[in-house]
DNA sequence: ATGCGAATGATAATCGTTCTCATTTGCATT
DNA sequence: AATGCAAATGAGAACGATTATCATTCGCAT
């Protein structure tokens, strides 16, 4: 499913597990996988890897665009596959549930605001916490977490 | 400088190292500390306090509302006194200069985008990350970082 | 002044992540 | 296809931030 030419173009060299957690990425559209996740999924497939082999590739993979490290919060970054489309998160905190979106309005003022202060705009984080309106979260009732 | 009032009403009992944690606090205006940071600095100043009991009593401001908890990249908190103003953060990538902003225009979006997607919006977290025009930062060329 | 439960501080433990280093792999070259 | 070497891997140690443990101390109502 993935060719090694993507991770040839990055500068990569095109090694087994990294095209593992490259492919497994791609398979898990709309998710958002920490690295332990992405470790305890590739096991469970029947791979060989190593937890550390895992963070080496997702943070080669960050530095070469390919993916974007998100801190939600809880402490554990989680990783998506970078698809060209930039957007920010919604995320449920009873379920965990996330939906992207990406606001034009939203996007133009930061950068008045960056410009304002001064300040040249690299970046940018933007996550909206709310309760969702899912099975689990009907109403705003408790609910537990499935991260 | 400060009332033990203020922890009472957060329903907390008045104690010695709230008290310095809640007032060195108050004298930082503007700055963001690390527990570790406001730690160092109650020290210094000749206060006997532990680790532990800095990071118990930054929570529970927290939970109390009295203070904000934010996550910068980084991997550690750092934390400001509430002082009833909602602001987000631009933060600099050079030198760690934090500067905060409020607006209006963006505010009103994320809530018309929660409602969009069928949540309840409770919260939200928003850090600009850039180049500012600071001293050490000038034309973004490279400068030691003095977090 | 006294007593009790909550708070403290020193330190161990935990958690996510990164580093170390001996072994293995990708891949360009024979 | 065999060879060589730098780069990549994996197991586990190390790390930094934060939390838990537990005996001692403190706040505060009596």
């Amino acid at each position: 499913m993935h060719q090694p030419k993507h991770l040839k173009n990055a500068g990569l060299k095109s090694t087994l597990p990294r095209l593992k957690v490259l492919e497994l990425l791609e398979n898990v559209e709309g998710l958002h996988l920490t690295a332990e996740a992405i470790y305890r999924k590739l096991l469970e497939a029947g791979e060989e890897i190593g937890l550390a082999t895992v963070y080496r590739a997702l943070t080669q993979f960050e530095a070469a665009g390919l993916v974007t490290r998100h801190h939600f919060e809880g402490g554990h970054a989680v990783f998506e596959l970078e698809r060209g489309l930039h957007h920010d998160h919604i995320v449920c905190v009873h379920c965990g549930r996330v939906e992207e979106f990406f606001d034009k309005v939203i996007e133009k003022r930061q950068s008045a605001i960056a410009e304002k202060h001064g300040f040249t705009l690299r970046d940018h984080s933007m996550t909206l916490y709310g309760e969702c309106n899912g099975p689990d979260c009907q109403g705003g009732k408790k609910a537990k977490a499935n991260v």
